[in-house]
DNA sequence: TTAATTTGACCCCAT
DNA sequence: TATGGGGTCAAATTA
């Protein structure tokens, strides 16, 4: 179903695949994260839509804003697939470094987001070869998809409210065979989905009994609008993958795969995860459709109805089984910091209500400017608060449930392009609102089993951010030291 | 001739 | 239990 402006993409799939509409702008965000005394969440990128070129307009440094994180040397830090080259967060030509700020309390508070550096040296052109051959799990679009996208007229970008984006697609990845992000990709198969009048392909890694599939959605003008990844790479990334074909692939351990790319989030982390998944479960033997169709996680570790303890376990899903809609709770921040592997300054919320462990973080996701990331930790253990109003704090919520699609705490993400909308939906993905049957989940657990809301579009409107984020932080002691840390 | 794509039918899960 | 719909298969078609 069309959304309008304010209002979430009601199509049949919604539930699984979500749409979502930007809000304020990037500077917004900018600004936003780069003056702790603006307790605003103001996540959302692009004022008036994706046509905005406020993104250069960063108003911070390089040299004042980022930094060579803990454990990642400069090198490393610039050899990451995701170090946006180009956007105005870039290191000096010449020297290539960033100033620092301190990682250290983040890695040691979230030590499981860590990341493995890539000891090699690195080059700015090496950095953004990495960077446009990185598959690009998390992502729609790439960057340069999303620049030239920023650089359409208005009357290109935001069409009809049915087709929330419409992406600069290249020859290439019109085609359907190679969508950027350097891969080979087979079509097995395309529908009309209800609800919408654009196509759906669906494609599978060509390399040999890899599980990753996409699938992609493109409007009648053959513009893609959304992809959504599943599974990941059990190979390294074809170095000349022109067409699809598996000779291209270059024979590598998969476990390399998890290792040879330098700090990141998106693809790399989550296969960082997996890789630790791996070690407890066999999961990649189960028939996909199960997890990509919306198999609960506990079902697929424990069996149906089974609510145990789940065991980690690669997943690399997409959007899809996940309340990854608003979430309707009320969040106070009580940090923010830049973390490696993504120059953008990530902010930590907090759920205000009483007891309520459930914390997020969000930053927006560095090789995809309009990809937001949410992460949480915890589950809620109340109802959704009540909505403040009516007016901004205009939830469109997934159904929430206790069991079933919407019940994963695993790896996912919402992988869409922009949206075009000025809007104030606000998008939030990961734990559902168990209501009172939250397990005893630790961090640790829900770390290891990859339980990241992932999302994307813009997050946490304003009001409610400004609702939550002066509340006291002498609440949460080690908030404060979180936040002091910064 | 071969490989990739298309497309209708079927499977299976969620409701 | 029935039904709808998304995902997949596989034969036909196309490049």
């Amino acid at each position: 179903m069309a959304s309008s402006g304010g209002s979430l993409n009601t199509s049949s799939t919604t539930s699984q695949y979500p749409s979502f509409s930007f809000s304020t702008s990037f500077s917004d965000l900018i600004a936003s994260s780069n003056n702790n005394n603006n307790q605003d969440s103001n996540w959302g990128f692009f004022a008036g839509g994706v046509e905005s070129p406020k993104l250069p307009a960063t108003p911070f440094s390089p040299s004042s804003f980022l930094s060579t994180p803990t454990g990642l040397n400069q090198n490393q830090f610039l050899d990451s697939p995701f170090f946006p080259f180009n956007s105005n967060i870039v290191p000096s030509p010449t020297t290539g470094s960033f100033s620092g700020l301190d990682f250290k309390d983040e890695e040691r508070k979230y030590s499981s987001f860590s990341f493995q550096p890539q000891p090699r040296p690195v080059s700015a052109n090496k950095m953004e070869e990495q960077v446009k051959s990185q598959p690009q799990e998390w992502s729609l679009t790439k960057q340069n998809d999303f620049m030239s996208e920023m650089n359409k007229p208005k009357s290109e970008t935001t069409q009809s409210a049915e087709t929330q984006y419409v992406s600069d697609q290249s020859q290439a990845a019109r085609d359907g065979t190679r969508l950027e992000d350097g891969y080979n990709w087979r079509k097995y198969g395309q529908k009309q989905v209800k609800g919408s009048e654009n196509p759906r392909s669906y494609y599978k890694c060509t390399y040999p009994n890899c599980p990753t599939k996409k699938k992609v959605e493109r409007n009648l003008e053959g513009h893609i609008t959304e992809i959504v990844y599943k599974g990941s790479h059990t190979h390294s990334k074809p170095q000349n993958a022109k067409k699809s074909s598996s000779n291209n692939y270059i024979e590598a351990p998969a476990e390399n795969n998890h290792f040879d790319s330098s700090a990141s989030f998106g693809d790399d982390d989550f296969e960082q995860a997996s890789s630790i998944s791996k070690s407890g479960d066999d999961h990649e033997n189960e028939p996909e459709a199960k997890r990509w169709k919306g198999e609960t996680e506990s079902e697929a570790i424990s069996g149906p109805g089974s609510r145990t303890v789940r065991e980690p376990r690669i997943v690399v899903q997409t959007t899809s089984d996940i309340d990854i809609l608003d979430d309707g709770y009320r969040w106070r921040k009580y940090g923010q910091k830049v973390v490696k592997g993504n120059p953008n300054p990530r902010s930590y919320y907090k759920c205000t209500y009483v007891g309520c462990p459930v914390r997020k973080h969000v930053e927006r996701a560095s090789h995809d400017l309009r990809a937001v990331i949410t992460t949480y930790e915890g589950k809620h253990n109340h109802d959704v608060p009540a909505p403040r109003g009516s007016g901004s704090y205009n939830i469109s919520r997934a159904p929430t449930t206790n069991n079933g699609s919407t019940n994963n705490n695993y790896g996912s993400m919402a992988v869409r392009p922009s949206t075009n909308y000025p809007t104030n939906i606000q998008n939030t993905t990961g734990l559902t609102n168990n209501g009172g049957q939250q397990q005893p989940y630790t961090l640790q657990m829900l770390q290891n089993s990859g339980n990241y809301g992932l999302m994307e579009g813009s997050y946490v409107s304003q009001n409610r951010g400004k609702d939550i984020s002066l509340s006291s932080a002498k609440e949460e002691p080690e908030d404060d030291l979180f936040f002091n840390s910064f």
